[in-house]
RNA sequence: CGCGGGGUGGAGCAGUCCGGUAGCUCGUUGGGCUCAUAACCCAAAGGUCGCAGGUUCAAAUCCUGCCCCCGCAA
C-alpha cells in the first residue's frame, strides 16, 4: 500500500478519530482547522479540538482566519499534498482549493446521504427520530456536501440514545470507513455513486431558541427533542420558578390522551417525574437544575418536592 | 475584570442575612417485622462545612484573597 501525501480539514471532536486514524498509515503533510477562539464559559481563548490533537503529534497547523484567499490558496498549493480531507472544517471551501490535489477532496459527512446534507446531521436525525443513521464518505463538490459517494456506514439509533451518545460513535465509524478509503484511492479510481437529489433532506444549524420546551405534541416528539438536543443548547423548562434542563427521558406512554394541561406531572416515582404531553407521557429521569451539575430525578427529589399537578413551564424568554 | 447561581457525611438539600451543640430526605451497615419486597420499625457508621489567611472568647455563618462547578449572555 502505498503512503498518501495528504492535508486534513477539521475542527471538532467528531473529527479527530479521523485524523488518528489517517496520520498512523499515511503522511499528514497538515492540517487545517478554525482559529483558536473564546470557547466556553469566560470567553478563554483556546485551540479546537482537532488543532490540539495536531499540536501535541506535532503536526503543522494552519487556522486561517479566511479560507478564500490567495495566500491560503498558494500557501496550500505549495504543499504538494495528493489528497485532502475534510471532516466537519466549519466553513465552505472554494472551488479554486478542490482543484489542486490530484486525487481531490473528500469528506466524512455523518449521515446516510443523500438524507441530512450540511451542518447538524447528527442532531436532525435524533430530532426526527431516525431509527438509522451513519456516515457517508463523499467527494466535495462547490454545492453543499452533493458530491458522488465513495463509501457508506450505517448505524443504528437507540430508542434513548442522546446527540452526545451518538456522534462518538458515528465519529470511530467514520474515521474506519475513511482510512479504508483512503487506501483505495491509493491503489487507483474506485467507485463512485452519484447521490439521488430526489431523496434529499436538510440539517439545518441548530439554534438556541430550538431548546424551549413545548410539551402541547405528543410525547414521542418531546422525548427526541430531549435527547436531540444534547450536548447542547438542551431542552429547558421552569419548575417552582427555577430553569432546569432536561437531560434524559423516555416515552412513558406514545398516544394515551391527557385528561390535564400539557407540561402538567401526573406521577411521582421513585426515579423519574411523569409529565403531560399530547397525546401521551414523557418521563423524566434526570435533569440539571440551573447552577448545579446533571443529576438523576431520584437524587433531584431527595432535596426537592415535587407534586402531582405541578406544572413545568415553558422558558419565557 | 460581561451578568448571575453555587461548593455543608456516599447522593440531593436546609442552615449563612441576625456568629454560640452539624440538621433533613435518600443511600450504606447491623438488627427487627413480614409469605415477600425497592415497603415498614429500631439502631449505627460516616462531615478538613471548596482552599488559605483575618476578625472574635467563639466562624459553615462576618472580612480579604484564591480554586473549582454551573445558568445566562456572546
Amino acid at each position: 500500500m502505498s503512503v498518501v501525501r495528504l492535508a486534513f480539514f477539521g475542527t471538532p471532536d467528531f473529527a479527530v478519530p479521523s485524523l488518528a486514524a489517517l496520520e498512523t498509515r499515511h503522511e499528514v503533510v497538515a492540517v487545517v482547522s478554525q482559529p483558536d477562539r473564546p470557547r466556553g464559559r469566560g470567553q478563554k481563548t483556546s485551540a479546537s479540538p482537532v488543532a490540539a490533537h495536531a499540536e501535541r503529534n506535532g503536526l503543522t497547523v494552519f487556522r486561517p482566519e479566511r479560507i478564500k484567499t490567495e495566500e491560503f490558496l498558494s500557501a496550500f498549493k505549495a504543499l504538494n499534498v495528493d489528497l485532502a480531507i475534510v471532516a466537519a472544517y466549519g466553513r465552505i471551501l472554494p472551488a479554486a482549493l478542490l482543484e489542486v490535489p490530484p486525487l481531490g477532496f473528500i469528506n466524512v459527512h455523518a449521515s446516510l446521504l443523500p438524507r441530512w446534507r450540511g451542518a447538524a446531521p447528527i442532531h436532525r436525525a435524533v430530532l426526527a427520530g431516525d431509527g438509522e443513521t451513519g456516515v457517508t464518505i463523499m467527494r466535495v463538490v462547490p454545492a453543499l456536501d452533493a458530491g458522488p459517494m465513495l463509501a457508506k456506514v450505517p448505524l443504528a439509533i437507540g430508542p434513548d440514545e442522546t446527540t452526545a451518545e451518538l456522534e462518538p460513535r458515528l465519529a470511530k465509524a467514520g474515521a474506519f470507513l475513511l482510512a479504508e478509503v483512503v487506501d483505495r484511492l491509493a491503489a487507483g479510481p474506485i467507485h463512485e455513486e452519484p447521490q439521488d437529489e430526489r431523496l434529499v433532506t436538510y440539517a439545518a444549524r441548530i439554534d438556541r431558541t430550538e431548546g424551549r420546551c413545548n410539551w402541547d405534541r405528543p410525547a414521542p416528539d418531546i422525548h427526541n427533542h430531549i435527547r436531540g438536543l444534547q450536548p447542547w443548547p438542551l431542552v429547558s423548562a421552569h419548575l417552582h420558578g427555577r430553569r432546569v434542563l432536561l437531560v434524559r427521558s423516555q416515552v412513558a406512554s406514545a398516544d394515551e390522551p391527557q385528561a390535564v394541561a400539557p407540561g402538567t406531572v401526573t406521577r411521582v416515582e421513585p426515579d423519574g417525574l411523569v409529565i403531560a404531553a399530547n397525546p401521551g407521557t414523557v418521563r423524566l429521569l434526570s435533569i440539571q437544575p440551573e447552577g448545579r451539575s446533571a443529576m438523576r430525578v431520584r437524587d433531584f427529589l431527595n432535596g426537592h418536592r415535587v407534586s402531582v399537578g405541578d406544572r413545568l413551564e415553558p422558558v419565557s424568554s
